[in-house]
RNA sequence: GCCUCUGUAGCUCAGUUGGUAGAGCAGGGGACUGAAAAUCCCCGUGUCGUUGGUUCGAUUCCGACCGGAGGCA
């Protein structure tokens, strides 16, 4: 029988990718996430959403209360149903994860049982260990079961109480029980794709990021939610998840919170370090790195043995013919420039889509436009379109033909000066804050014609035209309305130059802001795909 | 302006009664088949702020200088 797995360390974007992989396959997802089976903790645990459990049926998610129970074994166990149970069906079983063990107690183990437990003996062992120390506890292991203890670290006290519990319960040696396994064939045909990351720093970015979006959802109330009902508990199998008992000491007025989130964000990382460790020790399993490849382009290709090239570049070439389509059947016959956005986009890809015809392509950051520079297909221009620094205009104007986002005299004397020293004009277009939006950068539509006559003072400055970053919308009549308030100033700034620029619309509106007179638009998303991951 | 304290690992700080230094945290590596978001193991060279002097030898003692904190004016 069949069966994928996606698994990796903590915020690499396992679930997205499940979810990418269980509508093209026909597939349900198997969680295999060892707190997730519990309830009442969504927001810690990265639960997916309503929605994506309604688009996408997901199993062994919130199966237990934080109270109860759990462990590996009754995991295997309830998982080989499922399998059995979706294959029966007809679709995949897809597992998507970071609990390594769990996986493996499934596509490994093929007569992996629960046993009973036995907390009264457990709790002889603890109250042993802590009278007469661990290396005592060790002894009573060596005993016993010597191979085992030769495994076991003897501080490692969890692990030995563990291996002496299961000679009390089942009269076998913990040692004896897994070189048995070990003899069986695993039961699947498994498929386990691992993501990961190359660059480090940007994998815990990730974590950090998730953990401050974690607590904008209201991680604090849930955890204190479980706290007052007396679910925080040590003893509990569930305790042991991250985002909740970091958080007791604010709960208890010891620590701050902002204390408490760091502590929070370094368990976490601590524990991706660990998952990462356990995963690449699986020789058999297919490393994707989401920081430099497409992950589900790659997840295909390794399900399906395709190169991923074709794939890759079919799906672009395919993009981006729609996306001339839809140029073309709103354009009425002017020349309407078509910008790529390659932001995140790797260089084989974009000098793919050069090749396919694409004469200009945007970057928005300094540091990814320097290190890709090199490597494009110099036919097409390269024009600057996100947010720029002063510092970093030093590297860019002898690089790009257009800057496309400036919005303030301090970054164009800059430019200016720069542009001076190496004796060449830089042609920028003025950002326009159509949405009037705080948080973004450009400037306010009454400000733009005073700003315009400054700009032109500069000798080594050409301003082309304008550009605008609309606000997100519902509806075309909404987009409309940015677009032609940026239209209107346009018009009056450069009625009598045939050559202007008016930058405007991206994947979700490049067709209204044509409508809207734009001669340029900036698309990426649609051309290369969302970058989900 | 004067006085006191202070400057040692990415961070917080020990320490050397003068023989070039070590903890915690962070970070890195690893183990892990019955509790695994758990549990456990291993990894510490850094112009000891700069610069003169004393000394066989200075990060340690003395002086000057440069940072930082505080006090008196």
């Amino acid at each position: 029988m069949k069966v994928i797995a996606i698994v990796g360390p903590t915020a690499v974007g396992k679930s997205a990718l499940a979810i990418e992989l269980a509508k093209r396959y026909n597939g349900e997802i198997i969680s295999c996430d060892s707190m997730q089976i519990y309830k009442k903790m969504d927001i810690g645990t990265a639960k997916p959403t309503k929605e994506e459990m309604a688009e996408i049926k997901h199993h062994l998610i919130d199966i237990k209360n934080p109270n109860e129970d759990f462990s590996s074994a009754e995991y295997s166990t309830l998982a080989k149903e499922l399998i059995a149970d979706i294959a029966g069906r007809g679709k995949t079983p897809i597992f998507c994860g970071g609990t390594g063990l769990y996986l493996d107690s499934v596509i490994q183990m093929p007569t992996l049982k629960s046993t009973e437990r036995d907390e009264e003996y457990r709790a002889y062992l603890e109250l042993y260990a802590r009278e007469n120390g661990a290396h005592a506890l060790h002894l009573l292991l060596k005993e016993v079961d010597p191979e085992s203890a030769a495994a076991i670290h003897e501080n490692n006290i969890k692990r030995v109480i563990r291996a002496l519990e299961i000679y009390k319960c089942t009269g076998k040696k913990k040692s004896e029980l897994d070189s048995l396994s070990k003899q069986e064939k695993p039961p699947y045909d498994s498929t386990v794709i691992f993501l990961n990351c190359k660059n480090r720093d940007l994998l815990y970015e990730r974590i950090e990021k998730r953990v401050d979006l974690m607590l904008e959802n209201g991680l604090v109330d849930e955890a204190r939610s479980l706290y007052e009902t007396g679910y925080l508990k040590e003893q509990y199998t569930s305790y042991g998840a991250i985002g909740y008992k970091e958080l007791i000491p604010y709960f208890e007025n010891k620590k701050s919170l902002s204390e408490c989130v760091a502590d929070l964000k370094i368990a976490t990382r601590h524990y991706a370090k660990r998952q990462l460790t356990w995963f690449s020790r699986h020789k058999d399993y297919n490393t994707v790195y989401v920081d430099t490849e497409n992950a589900l382009n790659s997840a295909i290709q390794i399900i399906q043995g395709r190169e991923p090239m074709d794939l890759r570049q079919e799906e672009i070439k395919n993009n981006y013919t729609r996306v001339i389509n839809n140029i073309n059947s709103v354009k009425s016959g002017r020349e309407i420039s078509l910008l790529a956005a390659t932001k995140m986009q790797n260089v084989s890809d974009i000098n793919y889509l050069i090749s396919l015809g694409v004469k200009i392509i945007g970057e928005n950051r300094v540091n990814e436009l320097l290190e890709k520079y090199d490597s494009y297909d110099k036919s097409a221009s390269v024009h600057f379109i996100g947010t720029l620094q002063k510092n970093k205009v030093k590297y860019i104007v002898d690089k790009v033909d257009l800057i496309h986002s400036v919005d303030s005299i301090p970054l164009i004397e800059e430019i200016n000066k720069r542009a001076g020293k190496i004796d060449k004009k830089i042609n920028i277009l003025i950002e326009v804050n159509s949405g009037r939006e705080e948080n973004k950068s450009g400037i306010l539509p009454e400000d733009v014609c005073d700003f315009y006559e400054k700009a032109i003072t500069y000798p080594y400055i050409n301003v082309m035209g304008l550009m605008t970053m609309a606000p997100r919308c519902q509806s075309r009549e909404e987009y409309l309305k940015y677009f032609s308030l940026t239209k209107e100033l346009f018009d009056k700034l450069f009625k009598n130059n045939d050559n202007a620029i008016l930058s405007m619309g991206m994947s979700d509106s490049y067709t209204y802001a044509i409508e809207a007179g734009a001669t340029m638009v900036r698309v990426g998303s649609k051309i290369f795909g969302e970058r989900k991951y």
